[in-house]
RNA sequence: GGCCCCGUAGUUCAAUGGAUAGAACGAGCGUUUCCUAAACGCUAAAUCCAGGUUCGAUUCCUGGCGGGGCUACCA
């Protein structure tokens, strides 16, 4: 910032002094300088070519003189074509190094000083499977956004909403029922997600049975589906559910327990965690009472069948029911009603994210038509952060044909890959088997970590898993194993200066990084401001990059001029804090030793 | 059919309307008596097609072609 506003102040008083024209700060086009050209920012000389009459390469050697000439910190330029590159000096990058990027959390707004306070939805899964591979992006997408935005002051409160009861729940329980001889975890040494998910498997097995047979004796698909002994049992058990019935109640509580012990465990691995816990079975009477007032307010209106609809064709959507014409909830009832209810609880609250993936674009664009078209004025502050699909090379994952990637499979196949790859290399001498094991966890998790992070999560991604995900590269081990380096240097080293001399010349490479330290605190609140974590992590690779660029062509610790030294020093240590506090945006550890 | 998203090296990903479109993997070649070679360097390799707006288009607009998603009184 400091470098920006200094260029911009100076580059509004050229032209005003050359020509006479004056220009607000959004008019100025001011870039980092490319690498092939010799400059520290650049400025698009190309606007100013009709107010000035003049030639972009004559504006750019007219501004570039002048602000040599006016500015102490403006040391050189050099015009090619419409650009005017500018370079600052060495002083006001040393001073830059010295005092504004050497404080600790550096680019971090302290929590709390924004004023704002956002509740960030994420994970929400079903309790009839584990956890898969898009469950994955989700929660490191949910998370990492979370963390992000508290880099700029904002309260964030992390909230999971479980989708706990509803048909497909009582599938998996009518499926333990029948077949299941009262399996437990315990008794099978199942994780208890990945049982429960066994029986909804079960169940589906035997209904599709069910549907064959009544199909070969002369029925409709359609009336199978509907008449099969199966479905009628479990619609017979929601009824119950929906009672009270102690015994189904019973069941559910105990199987459900075994599915958040079950997902407790992923979670912890993942490195995720919530604030606030949402369960559907307490949420989804809400929003009844909504769809009454909507009524009264015209907002809705009684279609012939009985059933409560809304007509957004203006809004270039569609007709939508918002309550059956039997009185019952539809989904988007209770997503209504749990959004009011929301704002209810935390009136401080400036703004509802909701963490979902893109093919519920519509369903949250009519969600949102219909809570500001009801009067709530924070509609306009609901916002669905919506992320693409993650795709296999056969294309989408189907639970029901089997191609899905499990999220606990996938980790311990991260770990183990992890442990082979450092035991290859063998530079783990002294560690201890709990240090190797907190090892693999930070080495393969990271890897899986920075590989789904790293695009853009709008677009969807593709997961290759035969040919797995790579450790060398553009990847999370690449980046831990600069900042290991990084740490031994440093503890090598022993004292961490607090300043550089003044004295000292960077070199090329001394002045990227600290140019690169510099965008760090814009970084964070671009990625803060575009819910995309991907900035961060495509930052911190190209900080890494450069860093191992320097780290080949010069040596910190051999140094001989003991000033350059010390700078140097402190230069690892700046770039290996920001490493560290990056990652762990984006719910990555990094290692002292790899 | 209607609506929404996406088409960039062989592959996976980058590029606030700006310079000669960047990385990584894969391919080929090279670097270690030197702070960790999970590294560093070099070579070959791409904007789906056709128009338009602009001083300037991978980016914005229109049309085509190709891929995906949504379009329930399901969740």
């Amino acid at each position: 910032m400091l470098a920006h506003s200094l260029l911009n102040k100076a580059i509004q008083e050229a032209l005003s002094k050359v020509y006479s024209i004056s220009v607000n700060e959004s008019e100025i086009t001011l870039q980092k300088t490319r690498k092939e050209f010799e400059g520290d920012f650049t400025l698009v000389t190309f606007p100013y070519i009709k107010a000035t009459k003049q030639s972009p390469e004559q504006v750019g050697d007219a501004l570039g003189k002048f602000l040599t000439e006016n500015n102490k910190n403006i040391t050189k330029y050099n015009v090619v074509k419409g650009f005017l590159n500018l370079s600052l000096s060495n002083d006001f990058w040393l001073g830059f190094f010295n005092s504004e990027s050497s404080v600790s959390n550096y680019g971090f707004k302290k929590e709390g000083t924004s004023g704002k306070t956002i509740m960030l939805e994420y994970s929400s899964p079903n309790t009839n499977k584990p956890l898969h591979l898009g469950h994955i992006r989700n929660n490191l997408l949910g998370y990492s956004v979370a963390e992000i935005l508290k880099t700029q002051g904002h309260k964030v409160i992390k909230a999971n909403l479980v989708n706990d009861r509803g048909v497909h729940i009582c599938k998996s329980m009518l499926a333990w029922k029948k077949f299941g001889n009262g399996e437990t975890p315990q008794s099978s040494g199942m994780k208890g997600d990945h049982l429960v998910g066994k029986y909804y498997v079960a169940f589906d097995k035997a209904y599709k049975k069910e549907i064959e047979e009544l199909v070969s004796g002369g029925k409709t698909k359609e009336e199978a589906e509907k008449q099969a002994p199966l479905m009628l049992e479990v619609q017979e058990m929601l009824r119950k559910w929906e009672a009270g019935d102690k015994e189904t109640i019973d069941l559910w509580k105990m199987m459900n327990g075994w599915v958040y012990d079950g997902f407790a465990k992923t979670y912890s691995t993942l490195g995720v965690n919530f604030d606030k816990m949402y369960y559907e079975s307490n949420t989804y009477v809400l929003g009844k009472e909504i769809i009454q007032e909507g009524l009264a307010k015209k907002v809705f209106y009684k279609k012939d069948n009985g059933s409560v609809a809304i007509d957004l064709s203006a809004e270039g959507l569609d007709e939508k029911i918002v309550l059956r014409s039997d009185g019952t909830s539809v989904y988007i009832t209770q997503d209504i009603g749990t959004a009011i209810e929301r704002f209810k609880e935390f009136p401080q609250l400036n703004q509802l994210i909701y963490t979902v993936g893109n093919e519920q674009d519509y369903h949250f664009k009519v969600l949102f038509k219909i809570l500001e078209k009801l009067g709530y004025n924070w509609a306009k502050e609901c916002y669905h952060l919506s992320y693409g699909m993650v795709e296999l090379p056969e294309g989408k994952m189907k639970s029901r044909e089997g191609t899905v990637v499990d999220a606990d499979d996938l980790l311990d196949e991260m770990f183990s890959t992890a442990e082979q790859t450092t035991k290859e290399l063998g530079k783990v001498e002294g560690f201890s088997d709990e240090e190797l094991k907190t090892l693999y966890h930070t080495i393969g998790s990271g890897a899986l970590k920075y590989f789904m992070l790293k695009v853009d999560p709008k677009k969807k991604m593709l997961f290759d898993p035969k040919e797995s995900i790579d450790f060398n590269g553009h990847t999370g081990p690449f980046i831990q194993y600069t900042y290991a380096r990084i740490q031994s240097v440093l503890s090598k080293a022993g004292h961490i200066p607090a300043a550089a001399d003044a004295s000292v010349t960077l070199n090329e490479l001394e002045r990227e990084l600290i140019k690169l330290i510099y965008e760090y605190p814009s970084v964070l609140e671009e990625s803060a401001k575009a819910y995309n974590p991907s900035l961060i992590a495509n930052y911190v690779y190209e900080l890494t990059k450069s860093f191992n660029r320097f780290y080949h062509d010069y040596s910190i610790l051999k140094e001989e001029n003991e000033k350059v030294k010390q700078m140097r020093v402190m230069l690892a240590k700046q770039c290996s804090d920001i490493i560290k506090n990056g990652m762990k945006l984006l719910g990555i550890e990094v290692p002292n030793r790899m």
